[in-house]
DNA sequence: AAATGTCCATCTAGAAATTATACGATCAAA
DNA sequence: TTTGATCGTATAATTTCTAGATGGACATTT
């Protein structure tokens, strides 16, 4: 008996329940049924479920407290990070502005997104009219989209450029929405996206110049141990590691020691 | 009839349902199967409540591809935005690394977290040794948590720091695990937490130096048409602000016009 | 032209999930 | 002592969902 052997919906609270063990270190039958709008019955016979399933390390109830607390050496069941767990931990907070630091919202034009995704779907190129902020000009080309993509702030869009017979990643926002959005089918098959298919290993350290107990907390709040932190991504991506890893900015406390590139092997077959 | 009338595990589906239609402008039962691995019948049955719930612009089915259409005009009954429903658009795409970049994962304690997530509720203060990373120095003191809050990189306590007599946002990783976590009850009411419930309303404009038309296009990623983009947060947040938003690096394409401050009405009286 | 496959839809019976309701127990606080 | 908040249980009724069968439209393959 396993977490995948249950229906969606009850997945779904069993993940809560497990999050709100995990990182508040107790839950209530009363917690399932605000989240999630089930009778007191209902998450009664949950709580049975999930202390079938965390046969290891099953929670207790505590009468006094009246609530299940977590073992101490609780083993979640779904493991998760802090940063998802947020808004388990920051609930019943509903005021604005809220807990949470507003993150720049870049908006996107619906249609031309369904668009780029039909022309993936079908590998098709699509004629757009694109601004580059570098070089200030609108540009017609034909594109042939390959994959969405994200660094975590915006959402891109991998592709073909015949113009520039190469692979870039393209933000729909600079799409013009009154492209022509000219459909056509590919001719030959696209060449492989060397970039996408290459792994990029980045090696991270504590920044020179910091003092070792610096470089341990560094060390600590990153989590690992040992010298190096070793992140994987994809070189077609790399461009927007630093940023998104704050390695440029004046306060960074992570700096670059060596990367390592390697070939991945495709999914599948001719898979771009 | 709205969503809300729905019972929570078919809303999840619609609202899925909505988001494919909105950002792939089009959606399949097989997409509902998959997902929620639910039968095909009941993949009927949620598409035609789903046609029922879009009366002004519902999708159509287009017998030569197989698929519902959203319209043209189509209204999401759930609001996203691009970034959110990215795992819409990447789907089917399961190989690794994946098409995101990673993010620095900050590792937390869980103990730590749910003893701190106890405190807030109950209202104790409690005895911990925090490691300040400009001082370097490990650092016995009381805190009284109050809420946990979000930069969007890591997740930090707002505390009264008693040694400090101010709030404070620690970082849950700094407290060291070992600290003695000592609970004692608040003797007096904690003092109002001004800069939480202080407003802060921050204009921003494109960085000067753009031309015009960079400026333009920066203003159309944002989202915004006039002179300035409102973003609007909790003073207590401000300091993590340039750094999510990027504007103290050199790319910034964006820049702070003027920064207004307002008071908050406590959600609850007393509610510090 | 016919067969096959893949979508769509619908129907019905039955299984499963969930609710409504009632009842009982423990403990803390008023 | 009473009240209220938890917890738990049990049963019957209701709702939700599935299984399996049937049929239609269209594209592709034979």
């Amino acid at each position: 008996m396993t977490l995948d052997d249950l229906k969606h919906a009850q997945r779904e609270r069993l993940i809560f329940l497990d999050r709100c063990l995990t990182w508040r270190g107790m839950a209530n039958r009363r917690d399932l049924i605000e989240r999630f709008g089930i009778s007191t019955a209902q998450a009664a016979l949950d709580f049975r479920v999930y202390l079938g399933l965390a046969r290891s390390t099953p929670p207790i109830y505590d009468p006094v407290r009246k609530t299940y607390i977590a073992a101490t050496e609780h083993e979640p069941l779904a493991p998760s990070g802090l940063t998802e767990a947020f808004d388990i931990l920051a609930s019943g907070d509903e005021s604005m502005p809220s807990a949470a630091l507003p993150r720049p919202e870049r908006k996107a034009d619906r249609r031309t997104i369904a668009l780029l995704h039909q022309a993936i779907r079908s590998g098709k190129a699509v004629h757009v009219r694109y601004t580059s902020i570098s070089s200030g000009a609108d540009d017609e080309q034909w594109i042939a989209p390959t994959r969405f993509t994200s660094d975590g702030e915006s959402v891109h869009v991998r592709a073909h450029s015949f113009k520039h017979g190469e692979y870039r990643n393209y933000l729909p926002i600079r799409i013009d929405p009154d492209s022509s959005f000219e459909e056509k089918l590919l001719a030959e098959p696209l060449p492989e996206d060397v970039d996408w298919n290459t792994r990029a290993i980045i090696w991270l350290r504590p920044k020179s110049g910091l003092s070792d107990r610096q470089a341990s907390v560094v060390r600590s709040e990153f989590g690992f141990e040992g010298e190096f932190l070793r992140v994987e991504t994809r070189k077609a991506l790399e461009f927007f590691f630093n940023r998104r890893w704050g390695l440029d900015t004046k306060g960074a406390r992570l700096e670059r020691a060596k990367t390592e590139y390697e070939p991945i092997a495709p999914a599948w077959p001719n898979d771009n």
